[in-house]
RNA sequence: GGAGGAGUACCCAAGUGGUUAAGGGGCUUGUUUGCUAAACAAGUAGAUUUCGUAAGGGAUGCGAGGGUUCGACCCCCUCCUCCUCCGCCA
């Protein structure tokens, strides 16, 4: 959410944002039901001023006077609660409206529509070349029965899965070493509510867009989590922060994810590259409203994810996501696409974005600064690793002509031992 | 799942329909005394928004949202959170 204030004074770069980012909003609507609403609430504030005031007097009048005050009083609440019923569908429009606008991207934002226009900035890391012929990760999955996608589908529906044996063993062994890892860099490691309130979604900004993406617990009001990011931001939500001292707060959640992958129907439908379920440990960051200093933790998220890729000596490129691919609330983002030996091609692992103040500002996360200011922080957030997805490439590229896995060296003391093979 | 109870500021807590939401503790400032400290006095109800160059004024605000009323912390409804007891349970 922006603040109508910035809204009101720059129109046009807010338009120029939802064009750029494929939003359909009306700004200048926006601003006449904002116009309207303030001078509603000015002649409402007027009119009850003069009937708190009256009815303040009302227990010392005489029993004559006090009938004609009630009356007169009763005849300014009808006019308040008709003024009231007008600025009503006003209001609600409006709300319906704001919750639609979205960030202004950085300058350094490429304006583009789809991901096919996000801008490669580096490629880290060589694309192997085997002698051999590669299979892919489902074939040998299969064959070392490390994933059941043919029962997991059986049980719970397309895009499922079982993990099994060492399989699963990776996944742990992955998620303890990126844990580690990120301890050591500072963060707060932490296992989130994986179902949360709908104020937890919209605080996010992943609702009203992403309703259709998400799973709803209808009994209980609550929803699935497509990512920690929610949780995670949401902790401090309703909070103030006494002092700028105690930034950044820097977490890092393990969760499981789901989305409903609603409108990808027949895409990316082999393997685990796009399932209904997966684990993921997300980097997020509050801090101070101040652009180098969220520039700066930007970087460091993005980097933070690439030590990782470059430990696993896994062949990555970093691509700046351009406007029509980006979130509502994202002012700069950047995916890290993992080469992926049988896509042939790097294809998204991670994902670093920042917010500004969006997030913050629907939900509610303040700090004091050094004058006594209240602020609202700044949100950034970036994938550490998700699987089953770093699977693919991991398995992949890790592969040997018998079939077998070598495990990644940071990884070796997670697994306790250096390769998966066949059972005899 | 069943039966009760509670939510007021940084903390405790009074307030059951009427002007300015008691009182403690803590905190801040001041006065006093040789120190730790104590006593006394004052200040401590946030936050949002709107009008105004400003000084300052208005509206909202007692867990959240509605309702009743001339007027709601107080009465009614829904929801959230916490506590006690019973039941169930990894």
């Amino acid at each position: 959410m922006l603040d109508i204030k910035y809204i009101r004074e720059n129109s046009d770069k807010v338009k120029k944002a939802a064009i750029d980012k494929l939003v359909k909003v009306d700004i200048d609507r926006l601003l006449a039901l904002d116009e309207s609403i303030v001078t509603i609430n000015q002649k409402l504030d007027v009119m009850k001023e003069e009937r708190n005031i009256l009815s303040s007097k009302i227990p010392n009048l005489d029993a004559n006077e006090k009938q004609k005050a009630v009356e007169y009083v009763r005849s300014l609440k009808e006019k308040i609660t008709t003024l009231e019923s007008e600025i009503f569908p006003l209001k609600e429009e409006y709300t319906t409206l704001m919750y639609l606008v979205p960030s202004v991207p950085f300058d350094e934002v490429p304006i583009g529509k789809t991901d096919e226009d996000n801008v490669e900035i580096k490629r880290v890391g060589v694309v192997p070349t085997f002698n051999f012929e590669l299979k892919d990760h489902v074939t040998l999955s299969e064959e070392l029965d490390l994933v059941d996608i043919p029962r997991g589908v059986k049980i719970a529906g397309s895009r499922s899965y079982y993990l099994k044996n060492d399989g699963l063993i990776l996944e742990m062994a992955l998620s303890r070493y990126v844990i580690d890892k990120l301890i050591s860099k500072g963060f707060t490691p932490m296992a989130v509510p994986l179902m949360v309130k709908e104020e937890a979604m919209y605080g996010t900004s992943y609702f009203p867009g992403g309703r259709e993406q998400t799973y709803t617990i209808t009994e209980d009001n609550l929803y699935l989590v497509g990512t920690s990011e929610v949780s995670l931001v949401s902790y401090h939500s309703g909070e103030t922060f006494e002092s700028e001292n105690v930034l950044p707060k820097m977490y890092c959640g393990l969760s499981n994810c789901f989305r409903r992958e609603a409108g990808t129907y027949g895409k990316d439908t082999r393997g685990l590259y796009r399932v209904h379920q997966f684990t993921k440990i997300e980097q997020v960051i509050l801090c101070e409203a101040d652009y180098d200093i969220q520039y700066k933790l930007h970087d460091f998220l993005l980097n933070n994810a690439e030590e990782i890729l470059q430990d696993l000596k896994i062949p990555y490129r970093v691509v700046k996501v351009c406007t029509g691919d980006m979130g509502n609330g994202q002012v700069r983002k950047h995916d890290i696409e993992a080469w992926m030996p049988s896509r042939g091609k790097y294809s998204e692992t991670h994902s670093c974005s920042s917010f500004n103040d969006f997030q913050a500002r629907r939900s509610n996360i303040k700090y004091k600064d050094k004058d006594g200011n209240l602020k609202y922080c700044y949100t950034l957030n970036n994938t550490a690793i998700a699987s089953p997805r770093i699977l693919i490439p991991l398995l992949e590229l890790y592969q040997n002509e018998d079939g077998s896995i070598t495990i990644p060296d940071v990884l070796v003391p997670y697994m306790g031992k250096t390769k998966i093979e066949r059972k005899q």
